[in-house]
DNA sequence: TTCCGGCATTTCAATAGGTTAACGAGCCGC
DNA sequence: GCGGCTCGTTAACCTATTGAAATGCCGGAA
């Protein structure tokens, strides 16, 4: 199923807007990653596994359109997913230096994602340096963004939990373009909702309802349609802190 | 409380040891960061706030003695530690290319450590390249712990949660040469260790007796004795793949 | 059309873990 | 030596969340 693509539509025009956002890239920058792009391009089916736990890595992948999540399993089948990759953001931008990685990376829908081989992206990195920061940020927001889901699976109740998700995924989708108004795609299933928030489906789907009631949320066919962002935010205890790299949006 | 230390003490040995060991280093690439490290010494008090949510960052610290904690408080006072930094462990690695910070980190104990001013640091980056790679495992590393405390506070039992925790510590403090046998230093109080994983102060007093009445662990005075690793790690369904990079040590 | 599998939903009983409160030990300043 | 702190511990009670199981919906394959 996986399969090179040679179609182009643009969407990487989506990724440099992003990366420009996180950190001003020279022209010449943008450039040589348009460029990288466009030569390794990839589709993928929903429900592959684009990195399975232990593998060995020796690329850095962008994702163009689609969704996918980073998760680890327990011996006895427990999930967690530990985090979500929306398009525009980069699946793994150092890891090669690692032997293996910790994780699987699963995609949650059909994914478009720019494949750089790793030779060919330090060779980047070496030679456009706004680049390699922009990178470097990538890598840093990601963990910003790990630390507050450990918060999040710590301390928050669970509609807390939902209603933060939800209000971290709509501003990470913001800087892409991809809300439309008050509402943007969210095509995962409550089954993966439910290990990204370490709650049980059953109590997921009444959190959900909960929500609904509320009117806080509009969560239909694959839609999430926020009313009123601000008071989803107040009842998540939402902190912008820690995606303020996309302040400069 | 924050005062200049001008002692060394061979504690450098240490936190260069254990870099070796996340990354071959050059012998210059010692001889550069040693240097460093003696030129800026620092000691902290128990309880002090070495950085605090919202600050900017301008230099990077490691740490040569001591325990502290990164951590993130909500609004109405829940806590979350979203991670420990020990001994030989650098705080903020690239930190400085964001902003602001998204979380706070406070000394658990007294502690030892250096601080390099962004300039110099970048300097160093540049012209040994060796460290600049370790440097940035570090940062991988520091991601792979975050996301396995993700699964940790999302899908894990309490007895689970508690015995993991141990075993991770125990085993990050192998390379510096901080255990002693089967025992190390544990010099955190309950209600830290309770916002560590996610529980209330009484119920990780329970689990704790649950632990030491299976006999899996002592934990007096501030020090933690693993009766049999093997079987602490089997309780806390324990897989080492995500400390790997120390996998040379 | 029919069957099937994935997904959302609901119900109900069971429980892991939270909350509140109280007590004792050790330690510090006075 | 006396309060007043922090920290560990225990008890009794309570509730948020889990787990198992059954139902209905929908879209795809035959």
């Amino acid at each position: 199923m996986r399969s090179q693509s040679t179609t182009d539509g643009g969407l990487a025009q989506a990724v440099i807007r992003r990366f420009h956002a996180l950190r001003p890239l020279s022209d010449e920058a943008v450039g040589a990653l348009e460029q990288a792009i466009l030569e390794g391009l990839f589709r993928a089916g929903p429900g592959e596994d684009l990195v399975a736990e232990g593998d060995p890595i020796d690329s850095v992948r962008i994702v163009l359109s689609g969704w996918l999540y980073r998760h680890k399993t327990l011996e006895d089948g427990r999930r967690q997913i530990v985090n979500f990759i929306l398009p525009g953001e980069t699946c793994d931008a150092h890891a090669y230096l690692l032997s293996t990685i910790d994780h699987s990376i699963t995609t949650a829908t059909p994914v478009t994602y720019a494949e750089i081989k790793r030779a060919r992206f330090e060779k980047l990195m070496a030679s456009e340096r706004t680049l390699a920061e922009a990178f470097m940020c990538e890598t840093l927001l990601n963990n910003a963004i790990q630390r507050e889901w450990a918060i999040n699976l710590g301390r928050r109740a669970a509609l807390e939990k939902v209603a933060h998700l939800f209000c971290e995924i709509y501003e990470r989708l913001r800087p892409v373009g991809l809300v439309d108004g008050n509402s943007c795609s969210f095509p995962v299933t409550q089954m993966d909702l439910a290990d990204a928030t370490g709650l049980s489906v059953v109590h997921l789907n009444r959190t959900i309802q909960e929500l609904r009631a509320t009117g806080l949320i509009t969560l239909r066919e694959r839609t999430l349609t926020i009313a009123d962002l601000d008071a989803l935010k107040s009842a998540a205890l939402y902190s912008p802190n820690y995606l303020q790299l996309y302040r400069q949006v």
